[in-house]
RNA sequence: GCUUCUGUAGUUCAAUGGAUAGAAUGCCUCCCUCCGAAGGAGGUGACGCAGGUUCGAUUCCUGCCAGAAGCACCA
């Protein structure tokens, strides 16, 4: 790769200086006029040689005697220095990217085994936009690992015991003609006034006494995950692992009363002391010897330590972000959950929220998932209709959930996303569609070149390298840095600048009928399955026409 | 009160301590006899406040201000 050859003969030039400590990096520079990439190496050796600036990159300069594929190496601003790539390097570059299906893999996490847990909506429960954003967030980063070279599963933990199941079954008895997820909302809300009815219920949930219960119980636990997985289907994503609390109530239960030196007594309850650690109190069972979610969580990483691998990632919102701290730091107390507390690693992402605030299925004033998808398939649909497409239920559909993840990818994690229901309707500009577009364009485009037999080839390339190939080229880099950070948002902003930069070549030359067709055509090649497999990370589809 | 996160154009988002702070949207102009106008070209417009560290701070540190989330028997 160009940029590490370029990263190692700095250094190598650095150590010559006697500055081989310095830090630096090597990267894309602002603009293409300081070239394909740069260093603030000679700044950073600068104040360990004691010289200025300038000095310093004049001896770094000097001492960088050639690098393969770059042709001019330039000392600017206040002391920066800008590697210009040769046109056969750039050449080359855009025929790995065109031909070669590996384009944009990296090795960061070369054969390790990652599992990857997300999106753990709850059965009788809606399916809402906050467990679509943790999807989008969750697959993308699943992706992501494996664009390099991770082998990964994909878990989902699910609430399928509990009072929400209660007041959904309760809420399905009054009126058996709704759907599970009105049954619950119906059930939150009588709640207050009904109280000992649903905390009965729930206890015959627990209990499985009730013959009745039991069969609403099954029958509303089966649709509830029927209807999840026709949305993962529509999502883009396959789970391998599906654990349930019901799995981990017990087998939490369990490991809490086996540490009672870890779980001290108090007022009655279960907790732990997390204060000496810097974090906080939290009940592991309550004065009732009812397990809370967090002796659920310790059942949880025992049966994912069943599982085979070397780290697991557990997404959630950023609101779970100090409480699971406190539950990794029970488990480290207890022996048989050390080494897994210590292959766990916790993202958080920012929540969804509105103008007029937080949501609440309890409240009902939700936006269900399905509810956002199909208003937006609709929007997809109209605009297709004065084009005549084969399937147009299918892309509209693929375009409406490429708008959705793309909002929610668009921007880096530990954000709030403020959810515009308007905005997120315009399928214009900055969004999924707009580099769904571009691609089909590209996509058309092949299709001419086919027809006129105008093959892909560097017989007319241009003398002068474009903006475009010199974007293109940075691909590489920037899903190695996305990995890296576990931030799938450097993937979107390229790809909007890569489906922008082609929209614009696009717009000025004439590629099948001007002076390098051979050469365009290729670029175009290079292009469309760049952003192709840019979106493939984000877990997009990149339909063929739209 | 304590802990964590976040303050960048009217709005929604970018920018490993560096070069003229980038987009999108909005508003104002243009561009389809031409490979897909869900497009392209141009204009307008922003680093919460005050200190500190540094050759250099939107970025790091401290304080303040503002917003969000969490902090014992809910999940």
């Amino acid at each position: 790769m160009l940029r590490t050859q370029i990263e190692s003969e700095v250094k190598k030039a650095l150590k010559d200086m006697g500055a081989g400590e310095a830090v630096f990096v090597v990267e894309r520079p602002d603009s293409l006029q300081h070239g394909d990439f740069a260093t603030n190496a000679a700044l950073a050796a600068a104040k360990i040689l004691k010289k200025s600036p300038k000095e310093a990159a004049d001896l770094l300069k000097a001492k960088i005697l050639s690098i393969e594929g770059v042709d001019k190496i330039e000392i600017a601003g206040a002391g920066f220095i800008n590697f210009f790539l040769s046109r056969s390097a750039i050449k080359k570059e855009v025929e790995t990217a065109a031909t070669d299906n590996t384009w944009g893999n990296t090795f960061i996490y070369e054969s390790k085994a990652i599992m990857v847990e997300y999106t753990d909506p709850n059965p009788f429960k809606e399916f809402h936009i906050g467990h679509l954003m943790s999807n989008a967030i969750g697959e993308s980063i699943a992706r992501l690992l494996e664009a390099s070279g991770a082998t990964v599963t994909r878990a989902n933990y699910q609430g399928d015991v509990g009072l929400h199941v209660a007041k959904a079954i309760w809420g399905k008895m009054q009126n058996p003609a709704t759907t599970w997820g009105e049954a619950y909302v119906y059930g939150a809300q009588q709640y207050e006034t009904h109280k000992e009815e649903i905390d009965g219920i729930n206890k015959k949930v627990y209990e499985r006494s009730d013959t009745e219960v039991n069969a609403l119980y099954d029958s509303g636990r089966k649709t509830s995950l029927a209807h999840f997985e026709g949305l993962y289907t529509i999502l883009g994503t396959k789970f391998d692992f599906y654990f349930f609390e019901s799995e981990t109530t017990p087998i939490g239960r369990a490991l809490v009363e086996s540490c009672p030196n870890v779980f001290v007594e108090s007022d009655g309850a279960r907790v732990f002391r997390g204060e000496e650690e810097g974090l906080h109190t939290r009940v592991f069972l309550t004065s009732q010897g009812l397990p809370t979610y967090e002796a659920k969580d310790l059942g949880l990483l025992k049966l994912k330590n069943e599982k085979n691998f070397d780290t697991s990632i557990t997404i959630t919102a950023s609101e779970q972000k100090e409480y699971f701290k406190v539950v990794l730091a029970a488990a480290k107390h207890i022996t048989e959950l050390q080494t897994i507390a210590q292959k766990t690693m916790h993202v958080s992402h920012g929540m969804m929220r509105f103008t007029e605030g937080k949501m609440s299925s309890r409240k009902g004033n939700v936006i269900t998932g399905e509810s956002l998808l199909k208003d937006l398939t609709n929007v997809a649909k109209e605009k297709m209709q004065e084009r005549e497409l084969a399937d147009a239920e299918k892309i509209s559909e693929q375009v409406a959930v490429g708008a959705i993840k793309y909002s929610v990818l668009k921007q880096g994690s530990g954000k709030d996303i403020i959810f515009d229901a308007e905005k997120s309707l315009s399928l214009e500009g900055d969004s999924g569609p707009y580099i769904q577009y571009a691609h089909t364009r590209a996509l058309s485009l092949l299709r001419g070149a086919k027809e006129a037999s105008i093959a892909a080839d560097t017989s007319d390339m241009p003398k002068e390298a474009s903006s475009l190939e010199r974007l293109l080229l940075h691909f590489p880099d920037v899903v190695r840095r996305a990995a890296k950070e576990l931030e799938p948002h450097y993937v979107t902003t390229y790809v909007t600048e890569l489906a922008s930069e082609f929209n614009s070549w696009y717009a000025n030359e004439r590629i099948l009928a001007g002076n390098y067709p051979h050469y365009g055509v290729l670029l175009t090649q290079a292009t469309e399955q760049t952003l192709a497999k840019g979106l493939s990370i984000l877990g997009i589809s990149a339909p063929e026409e739209m």
